[in-house]
DNA sequence: TTGCGGGGTTGATCTATGTCAAGGAATCCA
DNA sequence: TGGATTCCTTGACATAGATCAACCCCGCAA
């Protein structure tokens, strides 16, 4: 790993309040690289050996079970992926690929686990990260179990909304067939789910996306902080 | 909290490894209970300030939004719930019922924090047990995401049949409006889906089942040790 | 320019699941 | 003993969402 490349890292919140020689041995052991689009990194079911962090682009985690395959979330910078596996030292229960040319980061799983034992601040903040991103699927979860997929699709475009500025439009940042999946919907019901929200001022082209009346968008949709707001 | 309860507890995964004296600490400001079937015990949205753990009895776990409910899961001795809220010192984001008369440990969250920060031991137990909530969640979602209902009733028939013994005939441990909602469906549908596996050998007396043909209830339900071990 | 391919859309149709209404069986209780 | 209640089941119907097929649009390569 390069030396240049360690400031960035550092400054990551998993890292900012760790000991210096346990950074340095940490990263001492740890590669960070860049990947293709499309790049499968880990598959279900494989032993975590490596603990992964985004630093730039994104990576789309999903599963498969019988001859379905599903999207289970979209990791963008900076975040975590499979650290509970890494904590248990047992397989991993989700598949990852890359969805954009991306920079990761991977730390050996051993190394995690010795550290954590070593610093203490560390500990809290590998904790924090844990529960930040259990209660994310819990969200998930339950955005998928109390929700039609029109309001799904409306309280992602919303949120999608608020996190790149509220400024009226919004960037989708994964093309439609993700999206769908993310959502737990096809391609065509995403579609015609765009279709029903067409009332409600959203309007299409192409990724981006106009929401012409925030407020009835949110009459719909409903937004729920214990299922939307990411931050809690 | 009386010292004849003590030893129970003391017991707990969570608490076997940590120093005697934080334990104590622990246990001086904590309450043991016995609440009665039906019972709310907290409210989604409401800030964490007690850790939940089920020493005798069952708990159900739940959601709102909109007009809907949901069951989101199910917590039997000896688990605990919340976890992830306590250590985040944030808000619930499931409600929680007593589905039997339970016996329950309520641990201040502030106490918690303090004690992951004085035992390294404990924080290991603390970071094991919330990494397997994290999974099992995980596991319920791609359960709903990758699967019908009926595959969810027979996946879940198998893992009961399991736990108790595999004898052939299993018990469910909650009321089928439960089991329904946990399974993410309506009760009038669970009952279509128990119907469904009639020809598969499953036969229902009430809240015992009997699997007649095992067989071919694992290749219709194709059960997947990355979604239904609760054990990895 | 043409042909091709991927992603997205649309329409027709099918299927799974939800909803509503009714009824049955067990349980509780006065 | 006879409601009343609760839980479950069943049937008829409605709806959300999936599936299949066609097509469109646009970029791109030959």
């Amino acid at each position: 790993m390069r030396a240049s490349d360690l400031p960035q890292v550092r400054a990551l919140r998993l890292f900012s309040s760790m000991e210096e020689k346990h950074f340095d041995a940490l990263m001492e052991v740890s590669y960070l690289q860049t990947f293709p689009p499309q790049l499968d990194l880990i598959a279900e079911g494989d032993l975590a050996d490596f603990l992964y962090i985004v630093v730039e682009g994104s990576v789309e985690l999903y599963a498969r079970s019988n001859g379905r395959e599903s999207a289970m979330g979209l990791v963008r910078p900076v975040g975590t992926f499979i650290l509970a596996a890494v904590l248990k030292d047992a397989v991993y229960l989700m598949s990852a690929r890359t969805a954009q040319r991306s920079k990761i980061l991977l730390i050996p799983s051993q190394n995690i686990r010795q550290a954590f034992q070593q610093d203490a601040e560390f500990a809290r903040a590998i904790v924090l990260e844990l529960a930040s991103c259990y209660r994310g699927v819990v969200k998930e979860y339950k955005d998928l179990k109390l929700r039609t997929a029109v309001e799904r699709l409306a309280n992602r475009l919303l949120r999608y909304h608020n996190d790149q500025g509220a400024s009226g439009t919004l960037e989708l940042p994964h093309d439609k067939r993700t999206l769908a999946s993310v959502l737990g919907m096809t391609p065509e019901n995403l579609s015609r789910a765009f279709n029903t929200l067409k009332p409600y001022g959203v309007e299409v082209d192409g990724s981006t996306i106009t929401l012409a009346d925030l407020k009835s968008m949110e009459t719909l949709a409903k937004p729920n902080p214990l299922i939307d707001d990411r931050s809690t």
